[in-house]
DNA sequence: TCGCTAGTGCGAATACTTTGCAAGTGGCGT
DNA sequence: ACGCCACTTGCAAAGTATTCGCACTAGCGA
């Protein structure tokens, strides 16, 4: 709930279209503008979509949230606090599933050590098939 | 050079578009829809853009070409035959590197072991932030 | 060569996002 | 507690990227 500070030192505000955006995502835990937009107004009607998008775009700024690309095309957002798990996208039926970081420990490193590529685990989606589809 | 046969294997003709954007994705390697169509123009200037994105799609099923999702949105075609690498994205430069896909043949066996998801390493960009970046 | 059906060019239609502006409002300084 | 001003918001219009509908053209098997 450290938001407020967050913003602050870059001499940004905290609206209550800011936190509700906020905890739309930390309700989500996965979600794209448009959904978080939903969710928002369930509660306040009025927000705007462009708001929406330009709070995910500064609560990134500040590191608030995150956001990854599932595949098709669209953006999909995270608080930045739940980034403890890498995203199973599943090219059949769609579904995104979650594992921990830990499985992708040993290929971090390897990049890490061979190409001098810094991986962030959290940001990219794995594409595949997910166990229920490979049957 | 087996096109010819896959495509009339689904009742599909080997068009000179369809050939023309064959090669270029072959020759440029990583090509978004508009790069590829940039390329066939360059010697037929005719072709459509939208002939463009229904042949990649058409060559796709095929299993000619393949895509990626590059991070920002836009899709990223590639020959089948060149897959054999894996995409290091850079979120600083915006550069794309390329890995071998064994760095990854560890990572891909534990999440088929512990998950049962089958991974298309071949299909997933990789974000990060290269060696040049890093520094 | 003929005919059937897939493919093509073009323009319009859809998403999905971003941007320009005028009005509104947090929150620091007094 | 009050005022100011830069940061924000809502709205609508403008972009981008991609897909569709259609009438016309052209592979290619018989």
């Amino acid at each position: 709930m450290a938001e407020k500070h967050e913003l602050h030192e870059k001499g940004l505000r905290l609206t209550p279209q800011r936190e509700l955006v906020l905890s739309a995502v930390r309700t989500l835990g996965h979600a794209t503008p448009e959904e978080v937009a939903e969710k928002v107004r369930q509660t306040h009607p009025g927000i705007n979509l462009s708001t929406v998008y330009r709070n995910l775009e500064t609560l990134e700024n500040v590191g608030l949230v995150q956001h990854t690309h599932l595949g098709h095309g669209g953006a999909t957002y995270h608080a930045a606090e739940e980034l403890t798990h890498l995203h199973l996208v599943c090219g059949t039926c769609g579904s995104v599933g979650d594992a921990p970081i830990d499985v992708a420990a040993n290929f971090v490193q390897n990049l890490s050590d061979d190409y001098g590529f810094k991986t962030d685990v959290t940001h990219f989606a794995i594409y595949g098939t997910c166990a229920a589809c490979v049957k």
